[in-house]
This record gives structure tokens, sequence and C-alpha cells, in this order.
RNA sequence: GGCUCGGUGGCAGAGUGGUUAUGCAGCGGAUUGCAAAUCCGUCUACGGCGGUUCGAUUCCGUUCCGAGCCUCCA
């Protein structure tokens, strides 16, 4: 049995990850609003809970993973009226573009990847039932939940409700009772997307949508909830209150989901990644500039808790590494390998790394270490060494082969048969130390951008 | 005001009560017609102040600084 220790937001603190049923490991992580391009921060919480799943995958076999998609919501809306574009087809084409993007970055589709309009008719009884319990009331047509009646509301942010500042940045609406209601279902106004329902036509609010998907596709309790850090409150927060009280679970803070994980944020110049102080990066720009991998791994590059600083520091940086041992996998192709990776150390050590909290920095490190004296090692040891590089690979993502297939379009842009050819001259001119000539043509080829290495046997060029 | 999380060498980034993190960059050397790659060697560190301890970057206290949340957000 593996030892698997996860922080979990709810205890703040490392925690054994004990499984509701081994055979079968339920997440839920709250994916995006798709009304815009997906941003590098979208980009970060796909790729650290695909990680996860990945290696929750590696050590127990199965795990049903679900990541929604809201596809109704205000921003949409405002968004929709804005651009004079149907919500659907806002929604339609951000939600393919995402999933595109994240394909990109070797992120695995999730096994259930619901969008909220499908469950609004589920939203609706479970907002009967809560307002049954007498824990809604209506408040100008709105549908709120009330947090005063139900005692642990805070529990998962550590923040108690009077201590709190209201309306410290978004005004709070008259019509609550207590500042930290929110919304269940609202009122539409013509024009706008609506569903009919006990209240009229409307909508449901934000935080719904999640734990009703969340209970019906994996049924509670499951075994972790994950997103971005600021969905820890209120909307995390939010949906434990709903589910407590659905269930009944009054006081059990840990009856809806076992485990919470929260990534860290995105930062520029150590600021949040934000809409409005407009410093977003979106996937579809880097992309252009960089392989998707090189975006996967900077984007796992600081430990998934911490603030990623991005910058273009941290993509050079990634891609020397993609580019060193994409290298080596390639220089030892031809190395026959065994699938079982038992008595391999290495391997080991990795995933000793990966079974503390993700450690992908720690576990990268063993394998520089080991990969540095490789020239040294015996067959056996040069097996082992690969066999981790492909180990570690597969669960964070990584070092698989096709997605150079960027690199080498960039190449064909570049006319291959004048550059061998006047690669053919140069060695031409090296065979008969004829040293000014060969130069020549190295200072030609540079003016072209191309830059050439002398191998033991043969020349080698790549793009500048 | 409340609540989180941080502060490690030029940069990125782990970790640890005593002994090299690691990578990039730098420096010295090997190799090379040159260059690159590679290899060998090597320097730079734990915000400040107290405390505990034989010994603290690590534990405790305190302080300074930074980031985030308190109903838009991944």
């Amino acid at each position: 049995m593996s030892k698997l220790k996860i922080y979990d937001s709810m205890q703040c603190k490392k925690v054994l990850f004990e499984p509701i049923d081994p055979k079968n490991i339920r997440v839920y992580a709250c994916g995006p609003t798709v009304y815009d391009y997906a941003h590098i921060g979208n980009a970060r919480m796909a790729v650290v809970f695909d990680t996860l799943v990945r290696l929750l995958r590696e050590l127990y076999g199965k795990v049903t993973y679900v990541s929604n998609i809201t596809d109704i919501d205000d921003k949409i809306i405002e968004r929709s009226k804005k651009e004079k574009e149907s919500v659907l087809s806002i929604t339609n084409k951000f939600f393919k573009i995402y999933n595109d993007d994240m394909e990109m970055l070797n992120v695995m589709k999730p096994d259930y990847q619901p969008k909220a309009t499908e469950f609004v008719e589920k939203m609706i009884s479970a907002i009967s039932k809560l307002e049954e319990k007498k824990f809604a009331y209506q408040a100008e047509g709105n549908i709120m939940f009330d947090v005063s009646k139900f005692n642990i509301y805070g529990s998962l942010s550590s923040r108690k409700r009077e201590e709190q500042i209201a309306g410290r940045r978004v005004k709070v609406a008259s019509f609550k009772k207590n500042p930290e209601d929110f919304v269940l279902w609202k009122p539409s106004k013509d024009g706008e997307p609506a569903w009919d329902s006990p209240w009229g036509p409307g909508r449901p609010g934000w935080h719904t949508e999640c734990f009703v998907m969340a209970t019906e596709i994996l049924s509670t309790p499951f075994d972790i909830h994950g997103g971005g850090l600021d969905l820890k409150f209120p909307h995390h927060e939010n949906e434990l209150a709903q589910s407590c009280c659905y269930s009944g679970n009054l006081d059990k803070k840990n009856s809806y989901a076992k485990y919470w994980m929260h990534n860290g944020f995105v930062t520029v110049d150590s600021e949040k990644m934000s809409k409005s102080l407009g410093n977003i990066s979106l996937v579809k720009d880097f992309l252009k500039l960089y392989d998707g991998e090189v975006l996967r791994l900077a984007l796992l590059s600081a430990h998934y808790r911490s603030p990623l600083n991005w910058s273009e520091q941290v993509l050079s940086q990634s891609k020397n590494r993609i580019t060193k041992y994409k290298k080596i996998l390639e220089e030892h192709k031809n190395l026959s390998m065994i699938d079982d990776v038992k008595g391999n150390l290495i391997v080991h050590q990795i995933e000793e790394a990966l079974l503390d909290d993700i450690n992908i920095s720690k576990s990268l490190s063993v394998l520089d270490a080991n990969v540095k004296d490789m020239h040294k090692k015996d067959e056996t040891e040069k097996k082992n060494i690969i066999q981790a590089i492909k180990y570690l690979g597969k669960i964070i993502g990584v070092f698989s082969n096709g997605i150079t297939a960027t690199l080498k379009n960039e190449e064909k842009l570049f006319n291959e048969e004048e550059i061998n050819l006047l690669i053919k001259k140069r060695n031409e001119a090296r065979k008969n130390k004829d040293f000014d000539l060969a130069d020549n043509i190295r200072k030609e080829l540079i003016e072209m951008g191309i830059e050439i290495k002398d191998q033991s046997n043969e020349t080698i060029w790549k793009k500048v």
C-alpha cells in the first residue's frame, strides 16, 4: 500500500491519504468558466490536478476524475451582450479552445467533464430540498442560502463570519439576511438564459453546480476536492455548506469531500495574475512560442501550493530540461527495457518524493543527480536511469515523444536541401583544412538563422 | 481588523537539529582547426533579533518584509 501524503486544506496540514475505496479513487476539481481564452492560471490548475490523477492511477489503478465546465454565469451573459453573440456560441467556442489548449499541455481529459447547464434539473431539486429543510429563503425573487443555519460555516477557510469585513471588495446585496448568504437561484431578465423552476424562470447560482455535479457523479463523500486557491473561499466553503445541509451532516465537515487540495496562484512580478491587474497570459499565446511540454514543466516547476512566478526564465529553464531529457531518451532508445519497475532504486527515490505531497522538484533532482555521470554507468544502471526518466515523465506528463513535432515544423520552414548542401561543402573544406572557407560557410548559415554543431560523425543544425 | 501562505547562494528551487540538494548562470581545466556539445573541478545560502541545544538555516518566541483571501477569479 502506498504512503501518499497530501496537504489537506481543511486540516491545514500534511496527512496520510487513505482512500475511501482503494479500488476507485474519486476526485473532483473545479474547472473554468468558459467565456474567454484559457490563461496560465487555468492551465496550472488543470496540469496540477492532471498530475495528481496520474500519480493516483499509478498508485491505485482506477481513479474517477471529474472536472466541471461552468457554462452559465453572469460573466458569460455580460460577454454575450457585449459581443452580441449568443451564450451558447460563446461557451461552445471557449469550451473547445480550453480542451484543445489543455491537450497541448498533455492534460488528459477528465473522466467526466460535466457542464452546469446539463445539471439544471438536478440543481433545482437540490435547491428545493434545501428550501424545504429551511436552509434557504426567498428575497427579491432570489433563493438565498441562509448561512446562519450552518454552524460550521468557515471551517474550510479557517475564518469566522463575525471577523470578516463584509463587502470588502464586492458590495453586499441589500436583501441578504447575512452578508455571507449566497444565491442558489436567481431570476433571469428578458433575453437572458432561463430555466423553468418553482421560483419562476431563472438560472442557478455558481456555487450550486459543483456540489450537485460532484454529488451526482461521484456521490458523497468522495476522496479529494480540488481547485485554485481562490476558490477556497467562498466557492468551496459554499459547496461544503450546501452539501452538509443537503445531506443532514450538519457538523461533519468531511461528509462532502474527505480531503481538500488547492493549488497556488500564478504570479507576474510577484503579483497575482488577474484580469483586474491586466497581467493575464494566455495559454494559446505561449503555445506559439513554446512546446506544450515546456509549458507544462514550467507550470510544475514550483511546488503546487506555492506561488509560481511566470517569466521567460522559468520557461527557458524548463525548455533546457525538456531538451536535455529528450536527448538522453533519444540516445538510449535502443536499450531494451523491461516494464517492471521493482528494484529500481532511482524510481523508488522518485516515488518517495512524489508521495510527499507531490514534490516534483525533488523527484527531478533525483534524475539530475543520476544523469550527471551517466556515461560512467554500466548498462544495467543506464537502463534503470532511462526507466526512471520514463516513469517520472509518465506521471508528470513530460518527456514524451510526439510533441517535438512543433520544433520539427519550424525546421521545415527552412530550405533543408540548401542547408545540407552548405554543410556538405563545409565539411569538405574542413577535410581539406580550408578553415577560412569552413568558417565563412558557418557565417553564412548563421545569417540564415541556422546554428550548426559538429558531432563525432555528423554535423547537426538547428534554428537559432 | 480577522485569516492563510511565504522570505534559502547571481537566478530558479528542494530539504535538513551536525555531513554536497539539484538545475541554470559564473569561474578554472580537459577536449575541439574554430564553435557547440560533453566531461572534470570549483565559488556564492538559509531576512533581523532573542531563546532552547554540545550544535539551529531547520525547533520556539519576537520582529521586519512580501503575497493572497474576507462573495469576479484557477
